[in-house]
Order: C-alpha cells, then sequence, then structure tokens
DNA sequence: TCAGTAATAGTAATCATTACTGATTACAAC
DNA sequence: GTTGTAATCAGTAATGATTACTATTACTGA
C-alpha cells in the first residue's frame, strides 16, 4: 500500500479518538481542516486500513460501520439508550471446546454488551 | 401485537431454519408459495418480532441483518470465506467484574466468531 | 526528472432498509 | 352478525450508507 497524505489523515482522525467514530464522523471531523478530502475516499481508506490490521471495525446493528483505533483484542459496550460504545478491555475469550472443532477454525472473535450507560439508565426510570 | 397472518408466516420462515436468513432470504422463501407477501411487510415484521424478543438479529458485517429463530443466548462463527453463519451453543459469559461498574449497565451480550469453515479453509491452501 | 501506476475528488450508482398511502383485516363492543 | 376503528398490508417511492466510475493528481523507483 503506498503513502497517501489522506490515509495518514484519517488514520489518526481514528486513532486519536475515543468514540468509535464512523465513516461520516471521521469526515465532518476532518472537512474543515481538509475541505478537499472526499468521502469517498474516507470510506475507501478506512476499509483498507481495517483490511491491513489498523484498524477495527464494529458492528453494533445501529447500520453504520464503526471503527475502532485501537487494534488490542478487547471487547465493547453500547448503550441502547444513546448509542454511545464504550470500550472494555477484557479479552474475547475463545472457548477451548470450539478450538479443537473440525467444522470451522476460529481465528479472531468479537464481543459486544448491550445494556444502558449511567446517564441512559436514569431517564428509563 | 395483533395476530396477523403474514407475521405468522415470516415467524416459521426463521424458526424453521438453521441458516441465519436475512430479510431478503424469507421473502425469497415464502415469495413463491405467497406471492402478494410485500418485502415491506417482511421488513417491518422481522424488526417488530426482534423487538418482541420472538427472534434474534445478528449483525456480521455483511452490511445486512441476519435473524436467529433461536432465542436461547449462544454464540456464533461467521465464515470469511462463504460468509456461512453457524450456531455454538455456549451462552456468551459476561465476566463479573463489568456487572458491578458504575458507567454502564450490562444486559444481554452477542459473540461472534471469525475464521474459516472447513470447506473454505481448504481452498485457501 | 520522468514514467508508471496507485490514490484522489467529485459525482453517479447501488443496495438494504424505511416511509408513505390507500386498501384490507383483526377484533372488540354492540 | 354488524359495525367501528385501528393495526396491518401491498405496492411503491424515498432514504441513507456505501461503492463504483472517471478524469486528474501525486507517490515512488529507475
Amino acid at each position: 500500500m503506498r503513502y497517501s497524505h489522506q490515509r495518514e489523515l484519517i488514520l489518526e482522525a481514528v486513532k486519536g479518538v475515543k468514540t468509535h467514530p464512523t465513516a461520516d464522523m471521521v469526515y465532518d471531523s476532518l472537512h474543515e481542516e481538509h475541505p478537499h478530502l472526499s468521502l469517498g475516499t474516507v470510506y475507501r481508506n478506512l476499509s483498507l486500513l481495517a483490511q491491513n490490521g489498523d484498524i477495527t471495525p464494529i458492528y453494533t446493528g445501529d447500520n453504520k460501520v464503526h471503527y475502532d483505533g485501537d487494534t488490542d483484542p478487547h471487547c465493547h459496550f453500547v448503550c441502547k439508550g444513546c448509542s454511545k460504545i464504550i470500550d472494555i478491555f477484557i479479552k474475547p475469550q475463545i472457548p477451548s471446546e470450539i478450538l479443537d472443532k473440525e467444522e470451522f477454525f476460529v481465528e479472531d472473535g468479537k464481543t459486544l454488551f448491550y445494556g444502558h450507560c449511567r446517564d441512559c439508565k436514569v431517564s428509563t426510570l
């Protein structure tokens, strides 16, 4: 993969933030300072960076792909109220009994927990 | 929720199958025998049934929502080759240390494992 | 410096899903 | 059974996230 200034910007925008942004959010955060950056470029590079293992995609079910700049394996918590994603620094465990299976070969795992964050818990009472 | 014949059909189409179908797949499986069933009805009812806890949505990252008719908590394996989803009947564990957190309140969890199934493993060698 | 080619900007197209509208249907009260 | 009414439906248009396309720009190795 050849170097590109845009890709560098996009990578830093994801790594420099704890909010697990979507393509749209990355684009918004960069657009003011880099008005010529294209949304298509953001999508393409997020996808490339994920393929390359530099960032990790998260599929929460909100119909948008979020990205995590921290590629160290860990879990996430998704608030059903405000859709916020919070890092949970526990390594997802792959139970040994399924590593021995002949049917499939596990390479990695993603674990999402769903619930309500403190702020949203209060507001549902 | 009021009874509807269409919803019954859709629920049975998901429950009667181990393939974790998408809206599109449910529609296709029913359309021949029920030509007047509308795709919009399939989408609306899958969403309602999921809200109601009768089926479980799965977000694998293929940009389509899959549904599981088995609502007993368990994990899934996703093949990176053929996109097949396989049930893994292990209950997703919620580590006790995060249940005590003040920051958020976990209600449920979803665990996906990624890798290659036996057929696809062979073909990548 | 320059050629070759990957990457970009800008825009059009795609695809899954949702929203809308007028017709139909479940179901509760009479 | 009949009727009122609100949920649901079929069919189709609209939306929103993402991908594809094309002419242009910019890395990078020679």
